[in-house]
DNA sequence: CGTGAGCTTGACTAGGTTCAAACGGGGTGG
DNA sequence: CCACCCCGTTTGAACCTAGTCAAGCTCACG
C-alpha cells in the first residue's frame, strides 16, 4: 500500500500532528495500512467498532442506507479526516469510498495504549469527536432549514474549504462526488441538485467546464446565497 | 435552587453515577447550580465554551436562530442529559428552557481536576460526546430522508423512550414543547405538525386527550409508520 | 367572562419530486 | 479507429407534498 508519513497527505492531521519527526513511527507501528477501490467500503454498519481510520489519500463518503433504499450521507471524509467515533459495540453507518482510497486503521486498544506516553493523544481523540458533532449540527440546520439552492451553494463552500486546488486554479475544483452523492448529502434528488447548479451557472455564480469540474467565481455572492436565497 | 443529589433526576445520569454513595458530593462541591424559568436561556451562542451543564430538572432544547428568524432545534434535553459539548471559544447553540429548570453547571476546569483521581470520569465525558453523536446521525437521517408523517411517528417514539410517564398510564405523557418547537425540531411547519398529529389520531394509532398529553395506542404500528408511510 | 397564545382546519400556492426523454463523454469491443 | 453503449447528467412536464395565508377553535389565565 506503500503508505509513508513523510509524504503522507494526513500527516498533519490533527492525530498524527500529535508525534513530531521520526516520533509519528511510534503511532505508524501499531497501524494497519489498507486500501480500498472506488466504490468498495472501508467500514459496514455492522462491522465491530473496535477500529478507527484516519484517511491517508481520496474521498470517501460516511452513509446510512433504510431497508427502502433511501440512502442518507452523513459527511464526505478527506485525507487526515477521522472516521470510526461510535458508540455501541457496531457501527451504525457505512463508509463507501467515493475515489480509490488509502487509509490507516489502527485497534482503538493500541491507541489507547499510547495515551500514557503521550496524554496529549487522548485530547485529540476527544477534540476529534467534539469537532465532528460541530460540523454535523451544522449540517442539521441546513437539512433542516435551507431550501434547495442554499444547500446547493453551502455545499460548494463547504467543499472549496476542504478541497485541493488545481495548481494555477485558486477557485477550481474536481468534485470527487456524483450528483446522486451530493443529493444524498442535502436531503433531495438527483433532479433538484442538477437545477440547482443549472440556475448557479446560469446567475453566473459558479462556472463547470465538465460537471464534475466546479470554479467558483463568486464565493461573496455564493455565500449570500448559501445564507438566503428566495422571494425577498 | 435546593438541588440535592440525593433526590435528583439526573444521579443516575452518565456523569454523576461515577461518583458512588456520598463520594458525589466531590463532584458536587465544584458544581453551580443553576435554575432558569420557562423561557429563558442556560446557554447562549456567545457565552464561553468554559462551562458544561448537566440537566437536573425540566426540559430544554438546544437551538440555533439563523439571521432571517429561522430557527432549528438539534435536540431535547431532559434530565441527566448534558449540555456544552463543543469545539471553538463560543457555542455556535444557545439552550433554551421549555419549562422551569434546574441544572447543575461545572467550569469544564474542574471537571478535568478530577480526572487525577477519578479516570473513569474522562471515559464518561468522551462516552457522553459519542452518544450524542450517534443521535445527532439518527436526526440527520430523519431531517434528511423522512416525510412528515414518518417524522412525527419517529419523534413520538423518540419522546416515549425519554419521557416520564403518568403514574398509572404506561403509555401516556405530556409534551413539554409547544407545535411550533416539534416544528423547528423536524424541519417542517407548524400547520404540518398539527395535520400529522390528527392523522394518526383519525388512523387510531395515538390520543390526544388534551393537545399536549398523548397515548401512544399502537407503538407496533407507529413504528412501521416511522419507518415507511406513503405510496406502495 | 373576556383575552390571547397555541392549536386545528381549510383553501390555495409553490418548491421539489417523479416520470420521461434526450444529451454527453469515456470506455469497450468489433 | 470508430461505433456503440452505458452511466451520469441535464432538461422538460405533470404531479404532489408541504408551505403559506387566513379563519376559527380551545383552553388556561387574568
Amino acid at each position: 500500500m506503500g503508505i509513508n508519513c513523510h509524504t503522507c497527505k494526513a500527516r498533519t492531521s490533527q492525530l498524527c500532528s500529535v508525534f513530531e519527526g521520526d516520533s509519528i513511527e511510534k503511532l505508524f507501528s501499531v497501524a494497519h495500512p489498507v486500501s480500498v477501490e472506488k466504490g468498495g467500503y472501508l467500514l459496514h454498519e455492522e462491522d465491530s467498532t473496535k477500529y478507527v481510520y484516519n484517511l491517508s489519500s481520496g474521498v470517501s463518503a460516511v452513509e446510512r442506507l433504510a431497508s427502502d433504499g433511501r440512502r442518507q450521507i452523513m459527511a464526505f471524509v478527506y485525507p487526515g479526516d477521522f472516521i470510526g467515533i461510535s458508540s455501541g459495540s457496531s457501527y451504525s453507518i457505512s463508509d463507501r469510498a467515493l475515489t480509490d482510497v488509502t487509509a490507516c486503521k489502527w485497534h482503538m486498544r493500541d491507541i489507547e495504549a499510547l495515551y500514557e506516553t503521550h496524554p496529549e493523544l487522548e485530547h485529540r481523540v476527544h477534540e476529534i469527536a467534539t469537532r465532528v458533532l460541530a460540523a454535523t449540527m451544522d449540517q442539521i440546520f441546513v437539512l433542516g432549514r435551507k431550501n434547495a439552492v442554499e444547500k446547493i451553494a453551502y455545499f460548494l463552500l463547504y467543499i472549496d474549504k476542504r478541497q485541493v486546488k488545481y495548481d494555477g486554479h485558486t477557485d477550481e475544483f474536481t468534485l470527487p462526488m456524483t450528483r446522486a452523492d451530493i443529493a444524498d448529502y442535502l436531503g433531495i434528488t438527483v433532479e433538484t441538485v442538477s437545477r440547482a447548479f443549472s440556475l448557479l451557472k446560469k446567475q453566473g455564480l459558479i462556472e463547470l467546464s465538465q460537471s464534475w469540474v466546479v470554479r467558483l467565481v463568486d464565493k461573496e455572492l455564493l455565500a449570500d446565497v448559501a445564507d438566503h436565497y428566495g422571494p425577498d
